[in-house]
DNA sequence: TCGTTATTTAGAAATTTAGCTAATCATGCA
DNA sequence: TGCATGATTAGCTAAATTTCTAAATAACGA
């Protein structure tokens, strides 16, 4: 019961569910991209990844300075399918996807850097 | 978002959890029954049992002095058949199925005196 | 009607969690 | 090598959660 309870309080937090809600529509996304996403720090953010991979929910690629996280490829489907057929209508599942489209026309050096001025 | 976010905090308790596993293993249980599965006071079972209530997850019925639970006809299934496969092997939860046969062998109004002399 | 019994509600204590800022680590580049 | 940058870790605070005991509510039965 464990891992399974694991799980699912890694799911249990409104961020945590966009999280996945975004690495289920685009494969993978670095830590600045769901930063800018959720509006919320950088820390906030990689405490927030670490606790869905500690979970077994999602797994990350080093590349150069860029951390990307992926859904695992074991996630389990039944609950994904769930929560995407029941948070589709979701107001902020829907700007998120919005969202997630602006972020992902700027090339990820250019994202970092422009967030950095602000 | 909401709704589900509330559903997936509802599950996201170990009592709570196995409160599911056995509701979906026995269709009803008073409170009194999940105390003593449980092993702790009746408040807090109560107490968790409007929790799951309140995100839509069980539905009570009124009989006599006892209040019976069970799964919502609605639950999500998928759900459900996620957390009954991972969870199957849990040392816990095979415990649990086997006190409930004991708590179980008694009539419902014969436990709760029992209960109570302790 | 009064006492007993099953459950819920209220209130308090202890623990957990999400968020921040500051500091540290790791990596690419001049 | 030193500096800049993205990410993580540490330490703290505020808010939420779990649990208990005590009190209130509801309902049966003598």
């Amino acid at each position: 019961m464990e891992k399974t309870l694991k799980q699912i309080k890694a799911l249990a937090d409104g961020n945590r569910l966009r999280i996945v809600m975004a690495l289920s529509a685009h494969n993978e996304l670095c830590v600045c991209q769901i930063t800018e996403l959720l509006q919320v720090s950088t820390p906030t953010v990689s405490r927030h990844m670490s606790v869905l991979q500690n979970a077994g929910l999602v797994e990350n690629r080093k590349d150069a300075r860029w951390v990307h996280y992926r859904l695992i490829e074991g996630f389990p489907a039944a609950v994904l399918q769930w929560i995407q057929s029941s948070t589709s209508c979701s107001q902020v599942i829907l700007q998120d996807k919005q969202a997630l489209d602006t972020i992902l026309a700027y090339p990820v050096d250019e994202l970092c850097r422009a967030r950095k001025q602000r």
